[in-house]
DNA sequence: AACCTCCGGTCTCTTTTCGGGACCAGAGGC
DNA sequence: GCCTCTGGTCCCGAAAAGAGACCGGAGGTT
């Protein structure tokens, strides 16, 4: 029980990690944003194994990041984003710009295109008075309400 | 070896979480990015365990996220960002961001400031062509150069 | 020198988690 | 009635994590 109380602590990268940290979770999630919602498409593009994909798949139900639902027309149950899931695109986004920088020589192997534009999506870190684009150098942390 | 082989999948998301999907890894970046260089002081922010944080650190080091270093005035090592660690910021803000808006009831524990400016620094989705302010739905994958 | 401390780092043992396959039940299809 | 597909559970051997003992070099003190 050492490692699940990081989540009590009062930092806001910590607290998501916790949950977010492993393996596979943030795959599942990669592939819920390309529109993966059946159990079984889950499990043959990432190559998760079934018990693990069903632990995954439960924790982020439970957490509010997916919803199942007992599907509409056919039988089998979906998992769906939820909004609080929908909210975690730019992190899949800012892994994603990093991976294209430092781990694809030959270029990237997606682009992700704003739809009927021909430009691409990226994640900036910008000041949200002044707007200038930022960098960790830029950054100083201060003492927040949720402080305990 | 099977989980390590998705490095070879031509996917900027899943590549660079096969280096950073686990309990520790962004966590230690973290404190890196807190301004912490030595062994010790990684070990006790985080209650990491020894030769986990050893492993960690070592990964970090052979992929060039973090350079070792003999340390400059005394004998101990130190443990930078490289150039390639330092662009992995985005990446911790985009989950800080998640975090204060679905992991903070009490508010955010800490504000990332603009050093100087009452700002806020917060991540955002932007098209690099219009500057219109993007989420899932606005984005369209399409096969890049790296795609085999 | 002898002793003590601090520090990064290794080794080893136990516990937890993961991987992979067997098994199961409900829903159709034929 | 039988076969198949699907989501889901169970179990066991393998891999990884946790925890603490141990080690060696660098300083400091006396």
């Amino acid at each position: 029980m050492r490692y699940e109380e990081l989540a009590d602590l009062p930092c806001s990268i910590t607290r998501p990690l916790v949950l977010l940290g492993d393996r596979w979770t943030l795959l599942v999630l990669k592939e819920a944003f390309a529109g993966v919602r059946r159990f079984n498409a889950f499990r043959s593009h990432l190559g998760i194994p079934r018990s693990r994909l069903q632990d995954r798949l439960t924790r982020l139900v439970e957490h509010g990041v997916l919803a199942r639902r007992p599907a509409e027309d056919g039988e089998h149950p979906e998992y769906r984003l939820t909004r609080k899931g929908h909210d975690l695109y730019p992190v899949l986004m800012a892994i994603r710009d990093w991976g294209d920088s430092h781990m694809a020589p030959d270029g990237p192997p997606v682009h992700y295109r704003h739809t009927g534009c021909d430009g691409e999506a990226h994640v900036k870190l910008e000041c949200d008075a002044c707007g200038t684009r930022l960098s960790a150098h830029d950054v100083t942390p201060q003492a927040g309400p949720g402080l305990r």
